[in-house]
DNA sequence: ATGTATGCAAAACATTTGCACCTGG
DNA sequence: CCAGGTGCAAATGTTTTGCATACAT
C-alpha cells in the first residue's frame, strides 16, 4: 500500500498524490512528463491542476519516490524510483526511452572524478540515437 | 583571422558576430551562457540585444564554431569548438566546469547502443561533484 | 481545529520570433 | 542596392508562486 510511502515521506495522504502514484505505476511507459501525468489524470476523470502535478512530482523526487531526468529540449521527465541506478538511451525520432546499466562506465566515472580531484556526487548520461523500430521505418 | 570562419559558414561578418567570437576566445572561462556573453558585451561598451546573442550562438553552433552544453538547471552554456570531443565534470558548489576525454567510456557507449539496437548519433555525459577547491573551503 | 494541500491565475525564466530598421558586400 | 542581420517588444513553453479555499488528521 503506497499510502505508507507517502506517510513515511512526511506527506499527507491526499487524493491527488495517490492518483499521481497510481498513474506512474500503471502507465504504459515508465517515463512521463508533468504534462503527461496531468493529461492522464484528466482522462481518468480526476480534477487536478497542472501546478499540483508539478508540486507533487517535486515532493516525490525529494522523498526519493521518483527521479527526474533532465533531457535535452525543455521539459523534464519523471520515472518511478526502484532503487536500481541506471542510465538512459533516447530515440531521437520516436522519443522512446530505454534504460541500461554498465558497470564499466560507472567505474570509469569514479576514476575520472578522482583523477580530477572531484568528490563525485552524481552523474547523468544520455545516449541519443535512432532505435531499431525507427531504423526500419526509413 | 576569424572573419574567415564566419564567411566559410555563410555568415556575413558583422560587428556583433565578431564581438561574440572575441568574447568566447578571451573570456576567463571557456564556458559561457548567453546571458554571460550578453553582459560581457555590455561591459565592453558594445550595444547588443540578448536576442542577437542567442541567434548568433545558435548560428555558430550550426556552423560548428561552438557547442552547446545542456546542463541541468535551466540555461544552456556554450564553448568554443576545438574539434576535440570531450565530456564534462561540474562542481556543484562553485560551478566550475572541467573537461575530460575517456576512450573506455566512449567505446562502452557504442557497445551499449549496439546491444540495444540503436544507431548512436550523440551522447551527453556530465559528472557532478565537489571540486578540489571547494573541498578545502569547508 | 489547524497546519497542509490544492486550484487558479499570475509570475518567472530561458529562449524564440515578428517586424521595422539598419548594414555589409 | 538588397539580402541578410539587428534591436526591441511581444510571444512561447515550461515550471514556480501567491493566495484564498478545501481537506487530512
Amino acid at each position: 500500500m503506497e499510502s505508507q510511502d507517502l506517510r513515511k515521506a512526511g506527506l499527507k495522504v491526499t487524493l491527488p498524490r495517490l492518483k499521481v502514484l497510481e498513474i506512474l505505476e500503471t502507465a504504459d511507459h515508465r517515463h512521463l512528463s508533468a504534462e503527461d501525468v496531468y493529461k492522464a489524470m484528466l482522462e481518468m476523470g480526476e480534477e487536478i491542476g497542472l501546478a499540483t502535478v508539478y508540486r507533487v512530482l517535486t515532493q516525490f523526487e525529494g522523498a526519493g519516490l521518483v527521479s527526474r531526468l533532465s533531457i535535452e529540449g525543455g521539459h523534464a521527465v519523471f520515472e518511478l524510483e526502484d532503487g536500481s541506478h541506471h542510465d538512459h538511451l533516447l530515440c531521437v525520432r520516436c522519443h522512446r526511452i530505454e534504460e541500461f546499466v554498465d558497470e564499466v562506465i560507472e567505474q570509469r566515472q569514479q576514476v575520472i572524478a578522482a583523477e580530477k580531484g572531484f568528490e563525485m556526487t552524481d552523474h547523468s548520461l544520455y545516449i541519443y540515437g535512432v532505435c531499431k523500430h525507427c531504423q526500419k521505418e526509413k
